[in-house]
DNA sequence: TGTAATATGTAGTCAAACGACATATCACCG
DNA sequence: CGGTGATATGTCGTTTGACTACATATTACA
C-alpha cells in the first residue's frame, strides 16, 4: 500500500474530526481553545463536548495525525496547558478529506441537485 | 422545533446514507443498483457491503426518508424486486446535507487549504 | 463569596459501518 | 447439463466513535 492509499484508507473523517484538524491548519491550540474555535468555524453548530474532544484529541495522538507542543510560552503563570499542532500526516489528510468533500459536491451537481449549483 | 431545525438536526449523514440518497434523486431504484450506482458515482471508492445497503435501507424506511415503490413493471418474470424513492422528507434532508457540505468547504478555504481554492 | 468562563479528563451508552455468512435466480459458456 | 459469475436480498456479531453525564481545578469579576 503506497502513501496515497495510506490516506485513502483513513476517509471517511467525521465531521469532529475535520473540524478539529481544521482548527489546528493555522497552528498550535490547546484542547478548550479548539472547542471555541469549531463552535466558531460551524456558526455554533458544531458544539463539543469535553467527552468528544478529549478522547477525539487522545485518539488523534495515538494515530499520529495530531502531536503535543510544548508549550515554551508560560503567560507569567505557571497554569500547564496542552497545544497541539498537526503533523505532516494530519495536514496530508486534512487536504486528501477536503478533495473527498469536493467530490461529493461534485456527483450531487450531476445529479442536478439545485443546492449544489 | 421548527421543519428546519428538524431537518438540522439530522445532519451530518454519514457517507453511505449521502450516497443512497443521491443515488435515489432521479428516480427509484433497487437495492442491488443503488449498490453499483454507489460505486460508479463514488469511483469505485465507496463498495458497500451487503450488510451496509440493507441495513441502511431498513433505517431510512423506519426514518421515512424513502420508502417502498409498488412495481408495477414485472419485466416478463415474477421476481419482486423492492425498489424505493426519496420521500420529500428525504429529499430536504439530502439539499440539508448539500448546503453543510458547502459549509465545511467554505471554512476550509478560510483556512487557507489549498486543496479548497 | 459565589458564579461564570477557562481548562482537562473518565465512564457508560448508543448508532452505524463493516466483514462474514446465508440463500436464491439468471445468463452464458463449455 | 453442469459450473460460474452477475444479480438480488438478507442476518449476525464486532468495532469505532460521538454523545451525555460526571468529576476536578483555576481564574476573573461582580
Amino acid at each position: 500500500m503506497d502513501a496515497r492509499e495510506q490516506i485513502q484508507s483513513q476517509l471517511p473523517l467525521t465531521e469532529v474530526t475535520y473540524f478539529i484538524l481544521l482548527s489546528l491548519a493555522p497552528g498550535p491550540r490547546h484542547g478548550y481553545a479548539i472547542m471555541k474555535d469549531v463552535r466558531a468555524l460551524s456558526r455554533e453548530r458544531v458544539s463539543l463536548s469535553t467527552g468528544t474532544l478529549y478522547t477525539a484529541l487522545k485518539r488523534l495522538l495515538d494515530q499520529g495525525w495530531i502531536r503535543r507542543v510544548e508549550e515554551p510560552e508560560k503567560n507569567g503563570d505557571g497554569r500547564v496547558r496542552k497545544s497541539y499542532m498537526l503533523t505532516s500526516l494530519g495536514a496530508a489528510i486534512l487536504e486528501a478529506e477536503v478533495e473527498r468533500l469536493q467530490g461529493l459536491l461534485r456527483v450531487a451537481r450531476m445529479r442536478s441537485l439545485k443546492s449544489a449549483a
